[in-house]
DNA sequence: ATCTATTTTGCTGTTTTTTGCATTTATGTA
DNA sequence: TACATAAATGCAAAAAACAGCAAAATAGAT
């Protein structure tokens, strides 16, 4: 006979040891059911003490759960352009995003039953893309800006110009009906401008401050654009200078 | 007859001899009813010699031991472990930092004034590097394991072929001196080998836990590690079955 | 020694905990 | 999508804890 805390210790011991455990193995190795295993596993997640997932439990250490999401910037903001941002999507799509805070939202909001396949050079992105059941992530590998937070050299370019997405979704640093899009940052726009050849339609998401801002490279002329996402109404005044504009406005 | 306090200081000592007592086994071997014996480990356990527990009773040592709460699983040796590991960086370097917790320590532990180049596959790893000011980070692109927190897929295994690093850090999940390095993730193992054909030098690091344990698959055979770090003395009794190995134990 | 008050112990019945099993629901994968 | 596996749910049996009580043992006082 065996204590109950006893065989949660055990049980401990092991997922410390491997990383992982299966309910199974447990089931055998301890001599009981597989219900009183889940059972302890359950317990122990409500403790904290590991990370309970389909079929058996995680160690807390291994998995990188540790990076707790930071408080960004108007994130009502960014989050309400995500809901709009994310009704484009669609079942099997094959889409890029880019990085930043406006991006990691949007990631954040895409509806966990959508089966996508995206692409990202962006750690925040992917990070937060972790987090989705049914979204194959491929980062595209290269050298890190560490002031980007994303991959900006290397092959990248290579990559980019071997594939052909359905959409590109981007953050920016400004945005003028005129100037276009534009950026300051040389590395992150050599990226962002192969980001968008190697997608058949841009989306923009961006909060409005970054409007009719400019800066001193230039990503690509607003005709490149085909949607533009805020969090305004699409009627809103401050958009204006915006609607003669050939893209949509959501 | 026998006396309460004499029966009582007889359970304690049962108790420390086997870390666990089962209130049914004292009550035959005592011979009393398993209501007395739950009244003792109850007058016990309010005295605060054992741990009463459904069922019987735990040493306090053993309660101690084992349900401390885990923030990082041996963070302490695993930071030991990379103050050893980071004395064989030289300026200039070129090298691979494989994934987990273990690696992520010794990443967070590279002296800041070393200038390297590192390839990783990691995402916990690449964000440690981040902090680094003189360390080059190239990510190798691809499909990501969500599981493994990895890439795993893709052309990772294109680009670890065009390489040749100085060293791969790596930790692991079983090491055993007649198996070898064992793993169970099939996918991390294949990224595994191709790490070791890319790098002139092995280097694992990990806790001792990992010594003597197996897993169902092979990686690759201890005589193609270079040098072995634990938290340990290299003259540490735990370590005699690897010590007519290859290579260097740190 | 006898009586009494207190403690200890075992017993009874009830309640709670634990565990395993069966059925339904959810989940992941080919 | 369909299939196999795992999780959740409800239930029942077994074990243990608990409360209350009465018998037995102990200690103290006369």
């Amino acid at each position: 006979m065996m204590l109950k805390p006893e065989r949660q210790s055990l049980i401990l011991q092991e997922i410390n040891r491997h990383n992982k455990v299966l309910s199974s193995d447990l089931s055998t190795k301890l001599e009981v059911s597989e219900d009183t295993i889940r059972r302890d596993l359950n317990e122990l997640a409500k403790a904290g003490k590991v990370i309970k997932v389909h079929g058996g439990a995680l160690s807390k250490s291994y998995h990188a759960s540790s990076y707790t999401p930071i408080e960004v910037y108007a994130s009502e903001s960014k989050t309400h352009i995500a809901q709009k941002a994310v009704k484009l999507l669609k079942d099997g799509m094959f889409i890029l995003i880019s990085g930043g805070t406006t991006c990691r939202a949007f990631a954040k909001n895409i509806p966990h039953h959508l089966n996508l396949t995206v692409f990202t050079a962006s750690l925040s992105t992917a990070m937060q893309l972790m987090n989705h059941p049914n979204i194959e992530v491929i980062f595209l590998g290269g050298k890190f800006s560490k002031n980007a937070q994303m991959v900006v050299g290397g092959n990248v370019f290579e990559q980019l110009n071997l594939i052909k997405m359905d959409y590109l979704f981007t953050g920016l640093n400004g945005l003028h009906p005129v100037e276009g899009m534009t950026d300051n940052d040389w590395e992150v726009v050599q990226l962002s401008k192969a980001m968008i050849r190697a997608s058949k339609k841009v989306v923009t998401i961006t909060i409005s401050e970054k409007l009719m801002t400019t800066h001193r490279i230039k990503v690509c002329d607003t005709e490149t654009i085909d949607t533009l996402i805020t969090e305004l109404k699409p009627t809103d005044e401050k958009l204006i200078p915006f609607q003669k504009k050939s893209f949509n406005i959501l």
